[in-house]
DNA sequence: CTGAAAGCGCTTACAG
DNA sequence: CTGAAAGCGCTTACAG
């Protein structure tokens, strides 16, 4: 590999000089000179060694994400425009997966640490109860190495957050559902442990403000696959009838018109369906699903923004907050009678 | 940041010591200086630095995976599994996503270089006619900087590649339908100048070999989206009425499931479909489609081999052959009578 | 306009 | 068993 000391030798040249002109460095230089190193430079096949500027800079251009998982629709389109932005600013990324593994999650923090990544966008891995306390622990292991951090979805205390307001989201579909005259309207959860505390929020507190008490036997949880979907909405069919089903994602959503199929029921004519998040899968199935939106090319925006923040130090860590929206597709329709009425509970 | 120097000097000791010690290098160190060393890097809070590591080692520990898109199903798998032997193996990886721009890749192969990655995991982009040739020139000048490359699908010159044979998954796709006396048996390509071809033959092979001439009306060209599946599928039931048809991927599949229900036709009573990939969405879809599946884990294996062997430089380059298999699942059945006999053309 | 020199944080052959 | 020193390839304040 030539460096730039091989090129000020052949030119009789300092290799300050050399760094200047390569760098395009704003430091007065002859004409002259510049071409010449300009030119040899290109004949040689010079490239600068990235590492070693780092390393004299203090700063390596990388930002890591860290994610659960990367065959999930929604981190897809996630990675595919947070990737975009970081490397339109002039950055590489280090994908992390920790496959929902909190141990991984773990043991890439310090991976992290030690590539000293100039920062990091991190989707916190949780599955299991104490996973949420190991994320804390690793948020505050990058921020004691001085690694700025902006965290999806959750608070981790002193560092910036974009924050997507699933609750709302989640209030507003089944506040659609009711206006559509639902009354009996399911709930498909994730794994307890994850943030689907607030859809189940905006789900109950929907019903309450239309006088209807949750009923336990309306909600049930899956584990995100399309197969968890099917088997909680056959389940619902089988023990509450619902005349509407709302699903904490995509795939159990799909999972639901899967089992809709099964049981012959009509979807929507006799069950509405809601899912969260907006994968390609929504608009592939029939009929096309009707869903709350994150914003992703906005999410990727703030994330870029506050990481940029972040690592000028210019501003304290701070919170963004997006608003999902309800894209109305094919899957819901009004109630369509008050079927089975002696069963109704609430 | 603390450095070995930091926990040299409070120890009284030299940074060589501390580095052997940190390091676990095979080189012998009184046991009472080692514990020293090792808690006072603890209580310390020591953390290696790669940059520096790198630059003096001249290995990055870090592989580059660059691909076309991201949010496409197959590379999306191919990034799950690869990326996990890949840190697996101790390295990061940098994830280079084209967004299908020729340019970009050509960007990236220069950042690579500057990177100094040890290694690259190629998936070429091309949509347009010329991208194969800069394809060529971009692994060209890996090469000549020294980057050791394994090609996914496509063949360039000097460097290892892992070759999935399509030509032959799409023969045996072709076969079955042939089998279940199929004869009018629709084509969905994708892009012209994408890896396609090989399929193409595989299915004009599979008809030719059956005393059937491929005819153009059956062939259509997609972009691999659901929508132009869905286009295409519903050009070829204008114009062709197949009474099965095959796309070259999933989505495009899908697509035309799609069309079918929007004509009233039966999947698979009226038409038989196979798609190529085995996405997730080829189960959540119905019916549940029949696909031909690239082995992804075993291509996952192949990558990190030959990748293992260019790096150590220990072999040359060469490559591994793997063999799709095709997924029987719902959307075929037999061809259901020989009906419209009077249109035939072959 | 150009250069000498120190520094970034490590590794490692060479001595002792 | 321990250390001095050069080297990895750059950058950049300081001189001239």
């Amino acid at each position: 590999m030539v460096t730039i000391y091989d090129i000020a030798r052949k030119l009789g040249l300092s290799a300050a000089t050399v760094s200047r002109v390569v760098n395009g460095v704003d430091h007065p230089v002859s004409e002259r000179t510049r071409r010449r190193i300009l030119d040899t430079a290109g004949e040689m096949g010079y490239r600068p060694n990235t590492i070693a500027k780092s390393l004299s800079r203090g700063r390596t251009q990388t930002i890591a994400i860290l994610l659960p998982s990367i065959t999930n629709d929604f981190y897809t389109q996630f990675v595919d425009v947070v990737e975009n932005k970081i490397s339109g600013a002039g950055y590489s990324t280090f994908l992390c997966n920790t496959h929902r593994d909190i141990s991984r999650e773990t043991a890439w923090i310090g991976t992290l640490i030690e590539r000293r990544v100039d920062g990091v966008v991190f989707c916190p891995t949780r599955v299991k109860p104490g996973d949420n306390a190991q994320n804390l622990n690793n948020v505050r292991e990058l921020s004691r190495h001085g690694v700025p951090v902006v965290a999806i979805g959750s608070h981790f205390g002193a560092v910036s957050q974009v924050y997507v307001d699933t609750y709302e989201g989640s209030r507003e579909a089944v506040e659609y559902l009711l206006t559509l005259g639902h009354r009996r309207i399911g709930f498909i959860d994730g794994l307890s442990a994850g943030t689907s505390r607030r859809r189940f929020r905006g789900y109950a507190d929907a019903l309450k403000k239309h006088g209807i008490t949750p009923d336990p036997l309306f909600q049930v949880h899956g584990d995100l696959s399309f197969e968890s979907g099917r088997q909680c909405a056959l389940r619902l069919l089988r023990e509450a009838s619902p005349s509407a089903v709302f699903a904490v994602n995509n795939n159990m959503a799909v999972g639901v018109l899967e089992a809709a199929r099964e049981q012959k029921i009509q979807v929507p004519g006799q069950l509405s369906v809601i899912g969260f998040d907006d994968s390609p899968v929504s608009q592939m199935v029939y009929p096309r699903l009707t869903v709350v939106r994150q914003p992703l090319e906005e999410i990727g925006k703030a994330v870029l923004g506050l990481l940029s923040e972040a690592i000028e130090g210019k501003n304290a860590p701070r919170v963004i907050r997006l608003k999902p929206q309800l894209i109305r597709r094919d899957s819901c329709a009004p109630e369509p009678e008050r079927r089975g009425q002696a069963r109704i509970r609430f």
